[in-house]
DNA sequence: GCGACAG
DNA sequence: ATCTTGTCGC
């Protein structure tokens, strides 16, 4: 009964026979960075040790998870093609604000369902490389994306794709998702990016949550559209 | 017109 | 993503 719509839902999304060849692209390059995708923890930090939970034995890491960025973008409501994509890092902890950039750009690819990387990763993954190249101190250790990871028809979205590409450790965070109208209290959608298991992609984003949107992904929304408004 | 698929 | 007022409550 429900396979039915699985296989349909499975079918249309997969396909390549009405796919344009720009898209054809696109799926050749999602499929070749999948084989670069890692769904396991694969990191040399470790959470900070819950309250009531004992300090894990074996446990040789002495570093501690400190900086989790949050990565989103805002549009202009009059010129949709403008966009400012934001930067931000927060003190795992405190979930203070310990770094922030964002960059206003005219993106020239639209929104393809299933596509959303090609038209939000390029802004995104220039601000970590920035921040890389001027070894900043609190470059990332974890980051947040606005955007499903392996929540996507052919398992890499945005967040696997930015994972990869920026080899960082990366958990997806949609608020939005295909057959959404189940559940009562609007929920979010975890899942994993690159380099982390669905257990610390949960864990993570369950300890920044201050409300329904974990901080560093609210930070960035946030001062994202705040800077949008103050430039026109 | 219906259904609907991140942002 | 964005368009949108007031309202309830801590």
């Amino acid at each position: 009964m429900n396979d039915d719509k699985e296989a349909t839902f499975s079918e249309r999304n997969c396909s390549t026979e009405f796919q344009s060849p720009q898209q054809m692209d696109w799926l050749r390059i999602q499929d070749s960075l999948k084989r670069q995708l890692i769904t396991e923890d694969d990191f040399k930090w470790r959470l900070p040790p819950k309250i009531n939970e004992r300090e894990k034995e074996g446990s040789n890491c002495e570093i501690l998870l400190k900086y989790v960025g949050g990565v989103d973008l805002s549009f202009s409501k009059e010129d949709s093609s403008i966009a400012c994509g934001a930067l931000v890092v927060l003190d795992f902890q405190t979930l203070k604000v310990v770094y922030e950039d964002s960059s206003i750009v005219r993106l020239h690819i639209p929104y393809l369902p299933g596509f959303l990387a090609f038209r939000e990763a390029p802004v995104l993954l220039e601000l970590l490389d920035k921040m890389k190249k001027n070894a900043h101190p609190f470059y990332p250790q974890l980051l947040m994306v606005d955007g499903n990871g392996l929540l996507h028809p052919r398992g890499f979205g945005l967040a696997c794709h930015i994972g990869v590409l920026a080899d960082l450790p990366t958990v997806g965070v949609g608020k939005n998702a295909i057959q959404s109208s189940q559940g009562s209290l609007k929920p979010i959608f975890i899942s994993v990016g690159h380099r982390v298991s669905l257990a610390t992609a949960i864990e993570t984003v369950k300890m920044t949550c201050r409300f329904r949107v974990p901080e560093p992904i609210r930070q960035a929304d946030i001062r994202s559209r705040e800077r949008l408004r103050n430039h026109q």
